[in-house]
RNA sequence: UCCUCGAUAGCUCAGUGGUAGAGCAAUCGGCUGUUAACCGAUCGGUCGCAAGUUCGAAUCUUGCUCGGGGAGCCA
């Protein structure tokens, strides 16, 4: 006898076989004779139904204590079902019960939750179908991640979680100190006195991996971090996160064109991926969550993403009669509406777009020969907006220095970072691709909350 | 942080100044190879919190707390 995952058992399990269930119970309907029970056990969405005769030991009492949430075993005889809606089913000739669930209280009903609900009840709510989906989808998302870089010869690079300092300016960041709040350590100036602390100078959790992940191409050619990354920015929406996993490629000798080859092949390997090992689960999202989530995989899978400059953009979006909220105009950051627009409207797919002006984008950005532009490229994606980021770095020391220095940041704290442009510096580049945006997108979840299991955001810690 | 909408039974919601409602869930019973089972009955409330207006407030006013959507910041 074997205890197999019902995932296996409802699509190979061979009708005769004796076998063992377990998992917990989803619906219980009962009627004068016999019982049937739906039992899942996180395989796969689907429930086995197990019926349950009054041949079964101590029947009456049993059956009163398999409610909706306990955790049981069943053995018995895996039958073909006389009824429609499944293949095969368990006709139960033993069963344990684990732990009682009392219904008086248990939350979770048969019926349809809201999702905010269901945040309140963060430590039940991977039992619901949808979460379900949303978990099995985003491990088979992180699974890709790891098949197509490592398929690629990529180092997993593993950046710290505590930084130093705050190399990107990517937002506020979380102190992480051992000094007792109620009384800190004082300098003359009356300015708090981090040469105290654990790490003799004030850290921070990391808001990217990206400058760590550069020093480690700078040895082994192709790298990539697939990591935790916080950011304490008050940003209260459906795309936020105060903790977030983060992936960022870093490639020694490449340039903005192989970035973004390499970014789109991504996206397309992880969609086909996930298609392959999540089918009904994708089928879940698109019959409950948002129907049209088949068909952009289908687009992200075999269709070229557009591409086009930023000056490019403001010219489409100057010519259009579409009217904004925000102005267009060249040397302005674009908008949610001006993004969403060229991705939703205009090209109706993926949309990469390149050389923004050097005013609006961070210093590490490699300068193009027109002095006006950095070698900078967003992915837009419908629904979700900006996607992925990434640029060329600059590799030149000089006009590194003159870019830190003109964003009036201290050229000493970047002096590791200068370092790898004096010794051995090569053209080099990557991107960030926020994990839960992915899911997110892949998905049709429409709140970046409910694609991780436990989220971190303003006021939002409990789980 | 800003704009906007909201908070009433375990859940989803109705109730615009005069005795607190429905569906689902739960409980009990019935019936049936059921599958969001079905039928009947029962149980279930500090109407988010605090103050104010009024003879009287779930309902009107103010403040606060929390949540949704949008925006900013960004991934």
């Amino acid at each position: 006898m074997v205890t197999n995952s019902i995932e296996k058992i409802l699509a190979t399990g061979e009708v005769g076989a004796t076998i063992t269930v377990k998992g917990w119970i989803r619906s219980k309907r009962e009627s004068k004779g016999f019982a049937f029970v739906d039992v899942n056990d996180g395989s796969c969405m689907a429930n086995i139904q197990v019926v349950i005769a009054q041949t079964v030991p101590d029947y009456a009492n049993q059956i009163k204590r398999l409610s909706t949430g306990a955790s049981v075993e069943f053995q018995g005889n895996l039958v073909e079902s006389p009824a429609k809606g499944q293949r095969v089913e368990l006709q139960a000739a033993a069963l344990e019960i684990f732990g009682e669930s009392d219904p008086e209280t248990y939350p979770l009903q048969k019926k349809r939750h809201s999702f905010e609900f269901l945040r309140e009840i963060g430590h039940l709510r991977p039992r619901t179908n949808t979460l379900g989906a949303v978990f099995r989808v985003r491990n088979a998302c992180a699974a890709a991640v790891h098949q197509f870089f490592q398929e690629k010869s990529f180092l997993w690079v593993h950046t710290p979680i505590i930084s130093a300092s705050d190399c990107e300016g990517a937002g506020e960041m979380f102190n992480v100190t051992t000094l007792n709040p109620d009384k800190l350590p004082r300098t003359s100036d009356g300015k708090v006195d981090y040469s105290q602390d654990f790490f003799g100078r004030q850290a921070f959790l990391s808001v990217s991996g990206q400058l760590e992940a550069e020093i480690m191409a700078m040895a082994f050619s192709n790298v990539y971090t697939f990591g935790p990354t916080f950011r304490a920015e008050n940003s209260n929406t459906s795309r936020h996160l105060a903790e977030f996993w983060m992936i960022e490629p870093e490639m020694a000798f490449c340039n903005l064109q192989g970035d973004m080859n390499l970014a789109e092949e991504f996206l397309k390997y992880v969609f086909k991926y996930v298609m392959e090992k999540c089918l009904p689960d994708m089928e879940f999202f698109q019959q409950r969550i948002d129907d049209s989530v088949l068909a952009t995989a289908e687009n992200i899978i075999s269709n070229d993403f557009a591409r086009l400059t930023y000056t490019e953009a403001i010219e489409i979006l100057k010519k259009t009669d579409r009217q904004f909220e925000y102005p267009v105009s060249w040397g302005l950051d674009l908008q949610s509406e001006h993004e969403r627009y060229l991705a939703e409207e205009v090209f109706k797919k993926p949309t990469i777009l390149t050389d923004y002006p050097v005013e609006i984008k961070a210093f590490y950005m490699r300068l193009n020969d027109d002095g006006k532009t950095v070698a900078a490229m967003d992915i837009l994606a419908p629904k979700i907006g900006e996607i992925i980021g990434g640029s060329q770095r600059e590799e030149r020391l000089d006009v590194l220095e003159s870019r830190i220095a003109a964003q009036g940041l201290n050229l000493q704290d970047y002096w590791w970072y200068l370092d790898l442009r004096r010794y051995g510096t090569v053209p080099h580049a990557g991107f960030g691709l926020g994990f839960e945006r992915l899911v997110q997108f892949m998905t049709g979840m429409t709140n970046i909350r409910d694609v991780i299991p436990f989220p971190r955001a303003p006021l939002t810690v409990e789980f």
